[in-house]
DNA sequence: GGGTACATGTAATCAGTTACATGATTTA
DNA sequence: TAAATCATGTAACTGATTACATGTACCC
């Protein structure tokens, strides 16, 4: 079970019956924006869990025939137990522009303060991007949801910050 | 060329001939801590990398006969190349904490509580370890690298007022 | 001199990504 | 009705993870 199991269980679990599309839908309205995958992994992946039992689908018998998925009783299990286990790893954090920062020291000069600048506004635009969604998701999803986002707007926050800061300020290269 | 593809030919390039077990090393004191991969693909990557020429290697003729790599110069080019080019996308942020806030509205009560404590624990000890690392590092590393450990001191003091903010006052569940 | 931790590497598996392919709606 | 976009899925590939395996140095 990796973390692509939970978050499918989670959504299927959530919102009963629903498509591989549908939960395309839903990612992008909150996770998919910090934990990024490609769709095909939400073909995949329910499947892989109807195998194990954790999940039953369903074909419409109509139009489109498409796979309805639903969460099994075990499948509800798993998620909840899971769900109460406390975890001690800590955050995974990717972001290209870190790392080209970290080896700014053989970089050329000029180089790390564009990727700094551009590096901010890519952060400014998801900081008011996730701002303007929580303000049209607020009453309409539940507070668990909000309180991710939350913390996505903190980091975008400092991330913003803290790039305006690099690209006026850059390390000495070299 | 992935995200590794770049780190080991930075680390090569920044180190001079250098063994796997010596980039396990390195990447511990930085960007490890937040990005992390198994040591094996130490040993695949650089071997790839020297396949299309960007690094070099020579086994040395004594003792354990380890293998030091080295970057060419397209490997050089490759790097500075890169360095240089702007990135569009943003910050990926991979926590099992955040997944299961997420979903917190199906987990039993109480349960959100504990893993918010664990998880404000566990950055709060992070955060420590960085600020004791950067302590120890000042003057005998580059400004580069000081400056990535600082957006990831900077992300963990949010994280750890968010997940006490979090314990202290859940999302209601239900 | 036996155990433990550090160091070094490989092989097999699997999850995740890329790329392709096509059916259904909407819009101009 | 043609074009564009949304919706739905699959197949092949490859990078990442897990697991194994063994050698070397240190410590008791």
């Amino acid at each position: 079970m990796t973390a692509t199991s939970y978050l499918v269980l989670g959504l299927v679990s959530r919102s009963g019956p629903i498509t591989s599309y549908d939960m395309k839908q839903l990612v992008k309205l909150g996770l998919g924006n910090f934990w990024t995958f490609p769709h095909s992994q939400l073909y995949a992946e329910p499947e892989r869990l109807v195998g194990i039992g954790l999940l039953a689908s369903e074909q419409e018998s109509t139009g489109r025939r498409r796979r309805l998925f639903v969460v099994t009783d075990p499948g509800r299990t798993a998620l909840t137990t899971w769900l109460g286990e406390e975890t001690a790893d800590g955050t995974e954090i990717r972001d290209l522009a870190l790392l080209k920062l970290f080896f700014c020291s053989v970089a050329a000069p000029g180089d790390i303060a564009r990727v700094a600048a551009t590096a901010a506004r890519t952060h400014r635009e998801t900081l008011v991007a996730w701002e303007a969604m929580v303000e049209r998701l607020r009453g309409i999803t539940d507070a668990c949801q909000l309180a991710t986002l939350d913390l996505g707007i903190r980091y975008e926050r400092v991330a913003t910050e803290f790039w305006e800061e690099i690209a006026a300020n850059p390390p000495s290269t070299g």
